[in-house]
DNA sequence: TTTCTTAATTAGCTTTTGTTAAGTGGGTTT
DNA sequence: AAACCCACTTAACAAAAGCTAATTAAGAAA
């Protein structure tokens, strides 16, 4: 607890003691084990989780009813259903816990009408939308430089790890590609390599 | 002008009349003919766009030197080097008209620190950065879900106008594929469909 | 009009991925 | 220990995408 404070402070540092303990006191502490869902696709939810611990992903299901990740968080990386909260929709993904995790999650609406009086709150949400917003970038810019074999190399690069702590299933999805042949690649490239 | 107006009052509608006529002084009106660009890769930037006409794309060099178009923006959506805006790094991105198009644009530290003061101005970047947001997530989620077939009928229902608008060479990489293999994707379906 | 240039298509071949199914191994349960 | 479950691997073949190069189409420039 006294730990993940310092690391809040780290990583925004403009936040202000009375802000911390404020945002602190707002927040629900919720403890997930692995396997255990935040939110479930369908759900209406307005809540919005900042991981403390742990590794969750958020995933969705494609016609065949194989769930698809479409993205992990880790460690004060924040994470919701967020078509659901912007939209007023029921929630069209699940959120669950790759491990046993702690997160700190608030209430979407009254964080967005304490912004306008506190702009220590606004500076926050929006920190955090734009690394969001950057994160997603990055894997859309993936997507499209790279393909599938390259991917998974950049991902070991960039977050490995997620390669050590995220089963290899979650893994494919992720990358867009099918189990086996993630399984093939890893085996091309721990063997002689290509060409 | 004045129908641009009446169209962001419709996209945002809590937004006074008295902000509006503030914003439109606060922006700069920028026409770019079919090929100009508005940022540059390399170059240090600090504004953010918002389409008020026309077409335009944001796209990133591979390995090769090849343009890879990572996001297209038209009319009422904003486009701008996040990752520079958000971190001041030089643009990786280059941004471009893909068409002629106009656009509005803002100095993004002015904004938010406007935004400080006037929660309407806030609530106007909160809300274009989380629809931009749900943009990239929906195009995360269709390199998840689709094959590169699928991906492109999904963006033929989806926005079918980038198909009409944009070239070949463009929404190829856009759906992360080779030009080559989208003109027969193209053919595939037009002709006698699959299987 | 003819010429030039560039985008898009088509073709032939290679490489990679998808798919289905059969092993393999680790960890639980009984 | 035996039986079971599940994730992962491996294999074999089909389907799709990558790659190179040649051809066609269309628009701009001479």
């Amino acid at each position: 607890m006294e730990e993940f404070i310092l690391k809040i402070k780290k990583a925004f540092p403009y936040l202000t003691d009375t802000t911390i303990s404020k945002l602190m006191s707002l927040g629900e502490i919720q403890v997930l084990q692995e396997g255990e869902t935040f939110i479930k696709q369908g759900e209406r939810h307005n809540r919005i989780a900042l991981v403390m611990q742990g590794l969750l992903r958020n995933y969705i299901m494609n016609d065949n009813g194989e769930q698809i990740t479409v993205v992990f968080a880790t460690e004060l990386q924040s994470i919701a259903p967020y078509k659901c909260l912007f939209l007023q929709q029921p929630a069209s993904e699940t959120t669950e816990a790759v491990k046993s995790s702690m997160l700190i999650t608030f209430d979407y609406p009254t964080m967005r009408k304490l912004g306008e009086e506190e702009p220590e709150f606004n500076k926050l949400y929006m920190d955090a939308l734009e690394k969001t917003l950057m994160n997603a970038i990055e894997r859309v810019e993936d997507f499209t430089i790279a393909k599938p074999e390259e991917r998974y190399q950049r991902l070991l690069a960039k977050h490995g790890y997620l390669i050590e702590q995220a089963p290899l299933k979650y893994l494919a999805s992720y990358l867009g590609i099918n189990p086996v042949s993630l399984s093939r690649i890893r085996k091309r490239i721990s063997t002689g390599k290509k060409k």
